[in-house]
DNA sequence: TTGACTCAACATCCTTTGCTACAA
DNA sequence: TTGTAGGTTTCCATGTTGAGTCA
């Protein structure tokens, strides 16, 4: 009896195995060895004889496109080649991750999933992929569930099809990568049986440190590369840190709730150093005491961001580069709906509906309003137009969010100095906030 | 198909001096 | 002696998105 090893339900199960790997767990209700589905590759390579029936007998797909790649695109993928066709590549939001996708696309030739967080995401991988490779390609996730062999899908489908989609395609792609580290997430890489594997990002780093279980899965990061050495592509650029003061008033009230919550973790010996402290911070505080300090943490953290004085600064740099196209991100929604009535622009958040953020991204585009206002929606995943100012008016001490922010108004081939602002209440939590966030960022900052 | 809901998942939330037990 | 690591498995709130349901 010879041993065969099939697809069941994102593992892989393993029978008339005589010597088993530590991988595998006999399950007694089919008498058979288990092990999860991304173990396949090893496996496969451990039993050279196995009678392997996991993936359909390999479908070749012949891509008749050759892209023409920059220098350090060329690179990236030659050492995803050299890891075994697994590996994650790190490049900056406008070096052109997509090209590379398509060029590990074309190089394995075979059936491919390719997995991003956004169904805008997807969409535009399609469009992309269809028009590039001529062919249709399939879509599961943001309502359709068309499967072929060139597929795109969502996080969140991917996760709840893993059972069933799991040996459909020996090439995964990751766009985003980062998001894959999370919890639910990281079984769409347990369950699937694919054994190439293409990770892409432009923030692999989390503050939570999560990045590290994507070594197992992925392959580890294998080639990355910042703004620094982008810079022949790249837009020139600078960053700006304005130091603004809180009015009396509100310096009055900032201290007295930052003092309430000082006391208190004081109090209680809570250290706040690492990323885990504050959930511990907020678990243990089930109490009145606790819940005033969280309250005043929180209402001395709202003081900061929404300082009056910081609007009158936005007006300043918007004088100063009038018709220039310029983002405004805040952290909260109320101070972009403030922005947005103060000088009469648009404000874009989670509340705006589909179709008026179109409306008001492609007035962007033509020129038709060249100030908008934003709180969080624009950091991640959705197409926007060029711009060539930032202001950060507030936001955390995410390192991605800040580099996601930087990359909006750093895209290649751009004639006009880019300049990033950043507006911080000085004396308050936020200069540190800021500096947190602007670790591995490149540094040309003129603090003014 | 659209539009409204609801629900679930994810991400951030921090900066400082205090105590205790243990390792080097 | 001096340095250093250090237990609760969960969730105060807000922002954001995708999936699913039902009219």
């Amino acid at each position: 009896m010879g041993m065969t090893m099939d697809f069941d339900r994102g593992t892989i199960l393993l029978r008339n195995v005589k010597d088993p790997l530590n991988c595998m767990i006999f399950d007694p209700r089919v008498n058979a060895y288990r092990a999860p589905a991304y173990m396949y590759a090893r496996i496969a390579s451990q039993y050279p004889d196995v009678e392997d029936r996991v993936f359909e007998k390999s479908q070749k797909i012949k891509f008749s496109h050759s892209e023409t790649l920059r220098a350090y695109q060329k690179k990236a993928i030659s050492k995803w080649k050299e890891n075994g066709f697994s590996g994650t590549i790190v490049l900056p939001t406008a070096a052109g991750k997509t090209h590379i996708g398509i060029e590990a696309i074309r190089l394995l030739s075979n059936s491919v999933l390719v997995v991003a967080p956004t169904i805008e995401l997807i969409q535009q991988w399609r469009t992309k992929l269809e028009k590039v490779f001529g062919i249709k390609v399939g879509q599961i996730g943001g309502g359709e569930k068309t499967f072929l062999p060139v597929t795109v899908s969502t996080y969140d489908s991917a996760f709840l099809m893993a059972e069933t989609l799991g040996n459909k395609f020996k090439l995964v792609i990751f766009d985003e990568v980062h998001h894959l580290a999370s919890d639910q997430y990281l079984n769409i890489a347990k369950m699937f049986a694919s054994p190439y594997r293409l990770g892409l990002t432009a923030t692999y780093e989390r503050t939570d440190l999560l990045h590290e279980k994507l070594e197992e899965y992925m392959g580890g990061k294998i080639f990355e590369m910042g703004y620094e050495e982008l810079e022949d592509y790249l837009a020139d650029f600078s960053i700006i840190r304005i130091p603004v003061e809180l009015n009396d008033e509100e310096e009055e009230e900032y201290r007295t709730n930052r003092e309430i919550f000082l006391r208190y973790i004081r109090r209680e010996r809570i250290r706040l150093k690492g990323p885990w402290d504050f959930e511990k911070f907020i678990m243990r505080s089930w109490n009145p005491e606790g819940r005033e300090a969280l309250l005043a943490w929180r209402r001395s953290r709202e003081i900061a961001f929404s300082a009056r004085v910081k609007i009158d600064t936005v007006r300043y740099v918007l004088s100063r580069h009038r018709g220039e196209k310029t983002i405004i991100f805040t952290e909260d929604t109320d101070t972009a709906y403030l922005i947005s009535r103060e000088f009469l622009v648009p404000a874009l958040t989670y509340l705006t509906p589909g179709p008026e953020r179109k409306e008001y991204l492609d007035m962007f585009r033509e020129g038709k309003v060249t100030v908008l206002a934003t709180s969080r929606v624009l950091d991640e995943g959705v197409d926007v137009p060029d711009a060539t100012i930032g202001i950060v008016l507030s936001g955390s001490g995410s390192a991605r969010q800040y580099r996601q922010r930087l990359g909006r108004i750093l895209r290649p081939g751009s004639e006009k100095k880019a300049v990033l602002y950043e507006i911080v209440t000085k004396s308050t939590s936020e200069y540190a906030t800021s500096s947190r966030r602007r670790k591995g960022v490149p540094n040309r900052s003129d603090d003014s």
